[in-house]
DNA sequence: CGGAAGATTGATAACTCTCAAAAATAGTGG
DNA sequence: CCACTATTTTTGAGAGTTATCAATCTTCCG
């Protein structure tokens, strides 16, 4: 009955129900910083762009602006793949922005199911807000190494009292993040596999790029098993191995080593039905 | 290929992509008020109520905030069955707050296939901040003779402005609205069948509750058809037709002239694997 | 090199969809 | 109140998709 998408042992590392988080007993961030000690502003130039990056398809940033949004990321953390961010302990008075790597959002099942609700990609800020009575009502884990900064709230606050644009361009970004949503209730819900597939890639290369995230070639990374790929598009891991190589001997794109080519965009984006104006990409001062 | 879900022609009158909307030349509302005249607000006590009891799941209102909550809700307006409410062309100057009745947002894929996206029920509020350059990236629709209210923004800023409280109350609700989308998701995504079903309905009634829409015996109106049930949760007419039977079968719940009643609360929530703390109703002063 | 994790394959079962038609229900006008 | 139509629900049969189980092949990494 139930699907055994995954290994029974909890091979990726993200908590599962039969085995719970232990409850942090210092703070998420001391926990981390424990083990990754904050590195010097300097090494993080790339991630800090990913975010001036986004918002700045939603408002023009003056240079003010952008110095704020710089100056917002300077607690750097690193993480480990498959470390979880978020759960149950986790204090609530910070944000954290993903400077670098991906992160995933994801809903597990007493039965072991997971299914994924998002890729945290550069740029993207993920708060707490969502835990209340220290029950969040979903976890957040790092898909590879990635780097993230803290961002106490009250400064996030401060900095979006001064600078309105700001405030606006995290209101639009809040929208997308909840448009995305939707598009994946609908690409689950009614798409078939291969259209899920090939939507999911055409989403993450529009997000990816716009952080500057995806080459030339128009390829880009995507550091993800396919037990995550399956529960992501709401398929089985076999299954979704099968849709995968059909796209590959369709010559419609391309999956190697974590990474991904698109090999044939337009027919992509026509399986897919993609459509990138949920992304709101066209977006500029609302 | 394509699931044809729905019958060729749009029987239920909801836009379908094959006849798109027609560009309102008039605004949304004076669109509605042509057809169905304003009433008197003493008519609509009952709805209004439910965005009081609703809120007050979140934080205790005081005589003056209750009444702010009333003066929102004057300009009533009745809207039939299948009714688009939100598509393009709509002002975006208003929100609408749902008094009594039922609606839903859904997405169309251009073969007809629909997804639903969530379903608004008394005390639910709906704006159109999801539109950009004029295009939605989603619809609503009334589900069957709906009472709304709408409110222009400025008048529900000024609202919140005054009362923190409330601006804390509608933060909260807009939390539970996304962490319903989530469930959402995990529902069509990794539960079968039959668990799609009964979460659905355990949620609704937990939610129906809240606003004072069940009956002592736990029954509840759903003024919907197994069309929409079907696009619901991600399944065919037929096949939902059959897991409803099942249910039926199994007396967990009977489903009979738009009316649901739940005969075996336990058992169900047992097989949805249902948990009411995704909708976060034990949250108090926050 | 050896093990572990991840990807792939094959065979079979289960689930879900499609098509088509019949039964039941709701709504309407006489 | 009844006849009549349109909508909605229900049924049946067969096809197609997806899941499950189990094993093999690859790749990664110490």
């Amino acid at each position: 009955m139930l699907r055994q998408t995954h290994p029974p042992a909890s091979s990726i590392g993200i908590e599962r129900n039969e085995d719970p988080p232990r409850v942090a007993s210092a703070s998420f961030m001391s926990e981390v910083s424990a083990r990754f000690p904050a590195q010097a502003p300097e090494d993080v130039d790339h991630g800090e762009r990913a975010l001036e990056a986004k918002l700045s398809r939603f408002v023009r940033l003056g240079a003010a602006e952008t110095d704020a949004l710089r100056q917002l990321g300077r607690a750097v953390h690193n993480v480990s793949a498959n470390q979880v961010l978020i759960h149950e302990g986790i204090r609530i008075d910070h944000v954290c922005l993903l400077l670098d790597g991906m992160a995933c959002r994801y809903k597990m099942l007493p039965g072991g199911e997971r299914q994924i609700l998002g890729y945290l990609i550069p740029g993207d800020i993920f708060d707490a807000h969502f835990i209340v009575f220290n029950r969040p009502d979903h976890s957040v884990a790092a898909l590879c190494n990635s780097k993230i900064a803290t961002i106490p709230i009250v400064r996030l606050a401060a900095t979006i009292r001064k600078y309105p644009r700001l405030a606006t361009a995290f209101a639009c970004s809040a929208l997308v993040d909840s448009a995305i949503l939707r598009e994946w209730l609908l690409n689950v819900g009614q798409r078939h596999a291969e259209q899920r597939l090939a939507h999911l890639i055409c989403e993450l290369q529009a997000r990816l790029k716009i952080v500057h995230r995806v080459s030339k070639d128009g390829s880009f990374d995507l550091p993800i098993d396919q037990v995550t790929l399956a529960d992501t598009i709401g398929l089985t891991l076999v299954h979704t191995n099968r849709i995968l190589q059909r796209l590959r001997k369709a010559e419609l794109i391309c999956l190697r080593q974590r990474r991904v080519t698109i090999l044939d965009y337009p027919r992509l984006v026509f399986l897919a039905g993609f459509d990138e104006n949920h992304l709101h990409l066209l977006l500029q001062e609302i």
